[in-house]
DNA sequence: CTTGACCCTGGAGCCGGCTCCAGGGTGTAT
DNA sequence: ATACACCCTGGAGCCGGCTCCAGGGTCAAG
């Protein structure tokens, strides 16, 4: 059984970040000393490694409570599960959409900037932003 | 002159967003009546469209501050605002690499998943979180 | 038996960009 | 004259995901 620093460190997170966790409902210690000291087994580092492990594929920590509870339920199926890895995927599909319309925006802002030297007033890419300001 | 209402109208913005604009110093009325209503002109109009357009293409409200700074600068040459563009289009690059990432990272889980009716308990996406937790 | 590293709780603060509120005053149309 | 839309200030609240703090208690090594 770990205590609460090396349960964290072997998912590469902090106390507070566990704590928080308890917190939010994500995970529970698996036992309490008589003092208090929460205490992890293998089983919640594995689930606490879990929950990281889905933040990088980008759920929120609300899609991973519903990932958790669903992986509890033993009459959910799969497709349950399927159901909320694509709704992720749309939602970052249309960030990294708006992200490209940024990037080609400055890209033609850059392309138009050539000289170093030339002054504030005569800036394409100001230029750029004041006249597409006007336009909207 | 426009308040404050027909000002931020014309940017579609509300009221409370265009002050808030005015604490963060990014823009001031033209003028004030008596009665401390804020008067906007013309030119107000456009500095509040270039701020909107400028966040569009991804700079936060410290960035446009210092864009606005630059400009009013006149010694600042072009170069000074291609290096902030530059340094915005570098940022937002990492930002869809990391979400490209997610979403392939999504693809494979949600590939993996073909039955609509397969116990929870064998799940491949859950299974696949759960062995990408336990690399890392 | 003391030192120092760890743990506890509860609550506040941070980031950015708003958004909303209360409790007033003002401006205009009928 | 009165109704109603608008404006003002100052401050609080929201989102998500932490992060840090004070003011304690606990535990293991030397």
């Amino acid at each position: 059984m770990l205590t609460i620093g090396k349960a964290a460190a072997q998912a590469r997170v902090t106390p507070d970040t566990l704590r928080y966790y308890e917190r939010e409902g994500l995970i529970q210690p698996a036992d309490k000393t008589a003092s208090g000291y929460r205490l992890y087994d293998h089983e919640q580092v594995r689930r606490l490694k879990f929950i990281r492990q889905a933040q990088e594929c980008g759920f929120a920590l609300a899609d991973i409570r519903t990932l958790l509870a669903v992986r509890a339920q033993p009459a959910a199926c799969c497709g349950d599960v399927r159901q909320v890895a694509i709704e992720k995927k749309l939602q970052i599909e249309g960030k990294i959409r708006t992200m490209k319309a940024m990037s080609r925006a400055l890209d033609s802002l850059i392309a138009d900037c050539a000289s170093e030297t030339m002054p504030v007033g005569d800036c394409p890419i100001l230029a750029a932003l004041d006249k597409a300001a006007a336009r909207a």
